[in-house]
DNA sequence: CACACTACCTTGCATTACAAGGTAGCTCGA
DNA sequence: TCGAGCTACCTTGTAATGCAAGGTAGTGTG
């Protein structure tokens, strides 16, 4: 029905510059959404193993390597579709919400 | 994370006024969300016995009797609760697409 | 009385998210 | 120089959600 709501915040995060898994949860904590690792890292093996997401090592000045991701054009593809999704589904729970008998 | 929309649509619907099962789907299908039976029935018979609906048989005029459901009184304070859940979900994913680098 | 229709429900599977735990590189202080 | 602690990666097992497919039974109609 709504295909999860998660994906849609992790592209729309990524949409906007390079970050890693850390940056993402803080991201999303920022906006108030509740993401442990252990949903996270699955996520983004698959979006990337989808070819919505691509990404490179790189060095860190402080603790180890990080991997940045990236969306690839299909991922910004999607990204757009998703968004449309949302605008949907939005609206069905608005005229369900406003329809009063 | 969000708990399944499609919990809240369902209350919603009910939340109108007395429904039996086709109701349900026919008000889905107007807002344009696609459920199916197999989805619906489990569904409710799980809220039954969350104790969040209540239901009645009823008589039809043509076919077999029905299952018109109703919200409880706990079903009508969780439906508020969801109708912030949604509200935050709508905030948060707004603030992240509105936030660009 | 058999067939079609309506309305109920169940089973098995795929996906999604979380809790918990595990590996390994890097830095810094003793 | 080495080990404790931090950062960053990932895996495994489990619960919940939703779908596809199929099944049961009452009712009306030709």
């Amino acid at each position: 029905m709504r295909k999860g709501s998660l994906e849609f915040c992790i592209l729309l995060i990524i949409s906007r510059g390079e970050v890693y898994a850390s940056d993402i949860l803080k991201e999303l904590k920022a906006a108030d959404l509740i993401v442990v690792e252990g949903t996270l890292y699955p996520l983004l093996s698959r979006l990337k193993s989808m070819e919505l997401l691509a990404y490179t090592w790189k060095e860190s000045e402080e603790g180890p390597p990080r991997k940045y991701y990236t969306l690839t054009e299909k991922g910004k593809k999607n990204l757009e579709q998703l968004k449309q999704t949302w605008s949907k589904l939005k609206q069905s729970i608005n005229s369900l919400r406003k329809k009063i008998i």
